[in-house]
DNA sequence: GCGTAATCGAGACGGTACGTCTGGTCTTAAT
DNA sequence: ATTAAGACCAGACGTACCGTCTCGATTACGC
């Protein structure tokens, strides 16, 4: 944790020791909060203490600060998405791009990965943690279906890598949640979007 | 504007008018606040009242709520944005990418941005707002260019037009804000994006 | 009035003359709102302005502070308590004091009263005024009772008749307003008050 | 105090105990703000808030309005004056009213009993409890007086107490706050009353 | 009868204080 | 030493009036 990290084998500290409950509770008590579509300028201290069921102190003893107890909570959430076993590269996309639509209809993912792309001027740490631990963990996924397919010749062998994993997640992010945002995001989008970006907008006849 | 609209021909109303200026200080002084970085949970009718050297009154006359007021204030932003006259898609497309990259390098406009995309869940009539004075008209720039584009052969005619802005713009956004935020936007990501999106990921070989 | 006071035979100023009617208005309006208990600290040209009827400026331009209006507005009323015609000094200052007791079980003659016996610290002038055109006037005839009462050797020719004034009217006042508030004063307090007055406290035995 | 009161061999309530330097802070800065001419309706809470250097939470949680406030101020206020131990009931009266004008020479004293005095119709509670802590104690004082004169025979046995207490006490105020308030309280006043209240009105030979 | 000019009611203006709420910090007794 | 409770100071909230100001409309007079 944050602020309190006994290394193993040292002595305990007198008094009475953390509560591993308490902690857990304001764990979940934040992210419940989050998950019900508080952002994270509205999210206080209190209102999670009263969640837990926890007094305010017992929080600001293990974070000094609410980032960093949201840097905390986040963490807990696991990434867990799987790569696909796609046969081939469009089925790979189009079946990570369908779990991504899928997970972002869940209402408590949804709150989260708002709060977490918000704005990362504001809450620099907490972005940087979210790239650590939800942001990095897909991109590799991309990065790894590509590169599976440049080796297997299905994609072209000069494909500016980094660009096109921004033109796949990109163009569903954008479109998800700017574009077409109460339209639950239309069923065969995933489809779409993979069709354009392996087939590239240009007239065939020009590439001659 | 949000609450007093006066149809024309209607007589005044008895009174002494409301102040132009007041309204256009209250307005500045919104946007200055937001230009430096505060939120719109952090912004206070205090503030942007002392800001604009106006009473509260005056403020909450015109608006009910903190969230209209920053909606109308966004309005009065302008899109500036020319259609770009490249002599081909790609030059436009590159073109257009670029004014946007320069402009999210201005505080002001970063942060705003920043606003308007935070969290459409939280502040949905904002977002909307957002959305149509300043994403739209973004769009139909896009749109045009692809348009053109298709209409001279230059782009297939089967593209799939709102997959193509989607992965534009997406793309753009999602590097820039997410993936390379530190690094002031990477000079030739325009051209890397529509040069990907263009071509295709890909084989030529596959293709025939 | 306090600010214009057209001397006879001067010419008529320019413009559209001041309303009397409004002007009568604002008068009864503050002796209403003095009368139903209203403080002349909570009392608000806004709400006087409002039960008149008229707009807050015709108010301010006839007089320029509340002060100025509620001392104008007390100059109205009338002191219409007559000499007491009794046989005998006693009898006299009895019909007096309940004249005085009568008229402080009126609603607006006591909240009114009330007022004008405040606080002469916090409103000198409206206390002045008060002086003018309430107290003298009674002391005055108080002021005649005795003196008629010196005169027929019915009182003593040494009396100190400030010092007697005040007994008189200081026991009535101090016993109504502070120390039986809630009695209904009394029926018999004038000719309590008076019997001791008259008699004085000392023992008969003890003059000799 | 008026909101809380912990009844003896009770448990302490959780939390944080109330601050009484807190308490005493904002006491002395009521009774200083109305030492110093502030009236009641004058007195703002955000003032004395300021001036004890309290947040303003910290007086709403112990008093819910000001009059309440006001009302505790007062009550600190000791009734300090000893009875007077003359050696006549003559020079016991003159003793006491001239402590009672050296008091209303200060400042302090002076505005706090104007308020005291001002209104009781607008401030019951204030004027009630007004009555209980300072006119009580001092309306005692002169009844034991009269007392012990009636039980030396100095004075009438049939004397009506109620009555005279009224003409020393109302005679001196009513002398002191409206007919002279600027002369400084004329200094052989209590002589003069008091010479005048034993005496009585009346020639000497009409009572044979 | 027409311009001039002070008045009228209405209501917006910049302020101040209200009483409420919530923020993060501090201070207890009990565990 | 850590806990829950809750008081602490601070300050924003939205409301109510303050006394001033600015409007279009009204009302008199002298031309």
């Amino acid at each position: 944790m944050s602020m309190q990290q006994t290394a193993e084998g040292m002595t305990r500290p007198a008094g009475r020791p953390r509560s591993e409950k308490a902690e857990k509770a304001i764990i979940d008590a934040t992210l419940d909060l989050l998950g019900e579509g508080i952002g994270v300028s509205e999210l206080s201290i209190e209102a999670i203490a009263a969640r837990a069921g926890v007094g305010k102190t017992t929080i600001y003893r293990r974070w000094s600060n609410k980032e960093d107890l949201v840097v905390d909570a986040m963490a807990t959430l696991k990434p867990p998405i799987p790569l696909p076993q796609g046969a081939s590269v469009r089925e790979s996309l189009v079946t990570y791009l369908k779990v991504i639509a899928e997970e972002s209809r869940h209402q408590r993912t949804r709150c989260i990965m708002n709060i977490a792309l918000s704005d990362p001027d504001r809450h620099p740490r907490l972005a940087e943690r979210f790239r650590e631990v939800a942001l990095e963990p897909r991109r590799e996924i991309v990065r790894a279906i590509l590169a599976k397919g440049i080796e297997t010749g299905e994609l072209r062998g000069d494909l500016d890598v980094d660009i096109a994993m921004a033109i796949i997640s990109g163009a569903m992010m954008w479109q998800t949640k700017w574009v077409w945002p109460g339209e639950a995001t239309e069923a065969r989008l995933p489809e779409r979007i993979v069709e354009e970006a392996l087939k590239g907008f240009r007239q065939r006849a020009a590439e001659n």
